[in-house]
DNA sequence: CAAACGTCTGAGCAATCGTTCATATGTTAC
DNA sequence: GTAACATATGAACGATTGCTCAGACGTTTG
């Protein structure tokens, strides 16, 4: 990030007279690198969608097709596809081929626990 | 959801014909309340974006005000404040004043766990 | 009081998201 | 082969997101 003006510390900003640079410096140095930011944020934007929360809490439970999910959640087989494009990219799901069928299962165990702690969260009483 | 063919089944769907219904009411029976899907969707989309996540890294250290997030993160204090505010109206952090300034601490100690989780995830090999 | 500072907020805008629709692909049954 | 079916995919649309900018608010200092 720009810390061009590393050693001249402006006065007109904030705190910036004591603590200053020394904090910043610290708290960069302590800072995830932006790739693993990236893979946590895919990860959370993966299950910040009420329909792929859904998936993912069904499929927790058992192996489905894109037409079971699809009429289970109420939305268009086409649109189920979508997020299963979505959930696959990221190697959340994984399908195995049975005839015309596609059956999905969750791929990732780390998901599913991520999950379970966000649900638990959610049901906590204090939990908003 | 739209279950009015309920007993009328379509012999033209998918594995309509012996598992059908059942399976789906099962899995109905099952899914979570959309109150609480509503609450983790919320909690994961808190953290589903590389700024709010930083700042919610960056803030489970120590206190810090809007200043030194935006100095951290390299973006506006307006930018900050905005997504302080989303944070604050989730209650997953909290703010105390002091003269100008306001410094904010993680609230809720789920999300922290919630945020450590997704972090091994993110830096365990298998994990894509 | 007025000026300076840290923060907050509303409007506006580009980018992204989730869906629908139409169509394509791949499999099975005839 | 053709027809039927399950799923995938691209384009297009409205909705939402995250940012910037300009200005408002609350506090401290003189």
């Amino acid at each position: 990030m720009p810390n061009s003006t590393a050693a001249t510390q402006q006065a007109t900003e904030c705190e910036a007279h004591f603590v200053d640079e020394d904090k910043i410096r610290r708290l960069q140095a302590a800072m995830v690198s932006d790739d693993i930011i990236d893979i946590v944020v895919q990860a959370f934007r993966a299950l910040s969608d009420p329909t792929r929360v859904k998936m993912i809490h069904a499929l927790s439970t058992e192996e489905l097709c894109v037409c079971d999910l699809a009429r289970l959640l109420g939305v268009t087989e086409s649109a189920v596809s979508h997020q299963l494009r979505l959930l696959r990219s990221q190697r959340l799901v994984k399908h195995r081929r049975k005839g015309k069928m596609i059956y999905y299962t969750l791929d990732d165990d780390h998901i599913r626990t991520l999950f379970a702690q966000g649900l638990e969260h959610a049901k906590c009483p204090q939990g908003r």
